[in-house]
RNA sequence: GCUGAGGUAGCCUAGCCCGGCAAGGCGCCAGCCUUGAAAGCUGGUGGGGUUUCCCCACGGGAGUUCAAAUCUCCCCCUCAGCGCCA
């Protein structure tokens, strides 16, 4: 959410900031607010009045009685008021409700980095790593190479879940959680808290941490209950401190995700549509970070740079690229990516994302920076990063690694993980 | 799922029966005192506004009333016990 105040304040460089991200209907909902705003502020004046009044009748009919009768003048006065009081209310609750929803639909405002641009297209690639090997046609689809060697069945995960979801047997199953926990050791080293988070949350705490169209598209409703499975472990991490007030002296605070992740919207069919690259359900380990404002955009660098590091160990060329204005979402101010060099498909393909949200999810979840007990509150920053989600992650191995002969090599940095095993090889058995 | 107890400021609590300016403690901030610190003492300690002042804030909403933390109704949440259960 927009601070109210800079819009109040500001707000010719808030229209300016939404405008480039060419969507008109955001400069409607901006008037929306300003008007429901004024309106509003105008309201609450009339009100405070009113109620003023009315607390002074209420104290002198307290005095009247105690020393004699009521006077008849403020009897009528104290009558009359309380209707006039609520007509003025209703209208400062409509007026009020109207700019908080207006308000809540508008996005982020981009940081002066953002590149402009249409869509992912116009991404603007900052770094890059290692080289993209030449094009390799024996390698088979990830998904065809897993189930050659027996450690994942698609077509009966199907027909029990529906497309999208997958068994994974045997020595693969270990890569996942070997991967997963060179993630997370990873990030222990470097001072995160590793957080095993609730997988689902509530409809209150989750609208403070994305926007309504997540709610319509990607999260899946646990029916007869108010719970949705959580789409990333960032929603959980974020809605931790909801309505709480962090002390300076925490910050930062970073926090290592671990979880599953559900997704009921995921994207093109195609090369992917069988697989782990594109499935309704996955593994991640998530960097989540809380600090001051002044401290974001070196938080982003840093989040940004632990998740280079999982690639670089693992010995995967990748790109980083500066998401431009027509590809941002809704929540984030800033955004990289991390496109992992696929050598069957010749392509860089997104693996990371990570993401400077500002004060917008601290601001909508109440979360306030400053001493318990004492004027002077902040926002605080929250940043997001995957350090490795174990569908994609998993996959680009799988074409990375993959030998002539159908077998896998396994990365030097998870064999430790895996009891030294150095490659995966067809087990010869069901299933 | 059943029964019960609760939700008051950063935290803990009183007030609720019987309606009349939300009391107290802890923590925190400042000052006094002190060589320094602690203790002690004094004041302050949420949000908003047109800032000597005013309004709001007792889980949320509606109602009764001149006036609601307090009375009535609806809803939410937490805890405990029981039930079920890996």
């Amino acid at each position: 959410m927009i601070d109210p105040e800079l819009i109040r304040t500001e707000p010719a460089a808030v229209e300016a900031n939404l405008g480039r991200r060419r969507r008109p209907e955001y400069l409607d909902l901006l008037r929306a607010v300003q008007r429901a705003d004024a309106e509003w502020r105008a309201l609450v004046r009339v009100a405070d009045d009113l109620r003023r009044r009315r607390n002074e009748l209420a104290r002198q009919i307290a005095e009247a009685r105690a020393t004699g009768g009521p006077a008849p003048a403020l009897a009528d006065e104290a009558k009359a008021l309380p209707e006039r009081l609520r007509e003025i209310e209703a209208g400062e609750a409509a007026a009020r409700t109207a700019r908080d929803a207006a308000l809540r639909r508008l996005p982020n405002l981009l940081d002066e980095s953002v590149p402009y641009g249409r869509d992912d297209s116009e991404n603007v690639v900052v770094a890059t790593w290692g080289t993209p090997g030449p094009a390799r046609p024996d390698l088979r689809a990830h998904a065809e190479l897993l189930e050659r060697l027996g450690m994942a069945d698609f077509d009966r995960a199907h027909r029990v879940s529906g497309a999208g979801f997958y068994y994974l047997f045997g020595d693969f199953v270990l890569l996942d959680l070997a991967l997963q926990r060179f993630a997370l050791d990873l990030l222990v080293e470097r001072g995160f808290t590793p957080v095993a988070p609730p997988y689902l949350l509530r409809r209150a705490p989750y609208e403070g941490v994305t926007d309504l169209a997540d709610f319509e598209n990607v999260m899946y409703r646990v029916a007869e209950e108010d719970l949705y499975l959580i789409a990333t472990s960032e929603h959980p991490l974020a809605a931790l401190y909801g309505g709480e007030i962090l002390e300076e002296e925490d910050l930062p605070i970073r926090l290592a995700g671990v979880s599953p992740c559900f997704r009921r919207e995921i994207g093109g069919h195609g090369v992917d549509q069988k697989g782990i690259f594109r499935t309704h359900q996955f593994q991640k380990v998530e960097q989540f970070a809380y600090v001051p404002p002044e401290a974001s955009p070196a938080m982003l660098e840093e989040l940004r740079a632990n998740a280079e590091e999982v690639f670089r160990r693992l010995g995967i060329p990748y790109r980083v690229v500066n998401v431009c204005t027509g590809d941002m979402g809704t929540v984030a101010a800033k955004k990289y990516d991390i496109e992992a060099w696929f050598p069957r498909q010749q392509a860089y393909r997104e693996v990371v994302s990570c993401s400077n949200c500002t004060d917008y999810q601290a601001r909508r979840l109440g979360i306030r920076l400053g001493k318990a007990g004492r004027p002077g509150k902040r926002v605080p920053h929250t940043l997001n990063s995957t350090a490795v989600a174990t569908s994609r992650g998993l996959a680009v191995i799988l074409e990375q690694y993959q030998e002539p002969d159908g077998t896998v090599t396994v990365p030097a940095v998870l064999r430790p993980y895996l009891g030294g095993k150095e490659r995966l090889r067809p087990t010869g058995r069901r299933p």
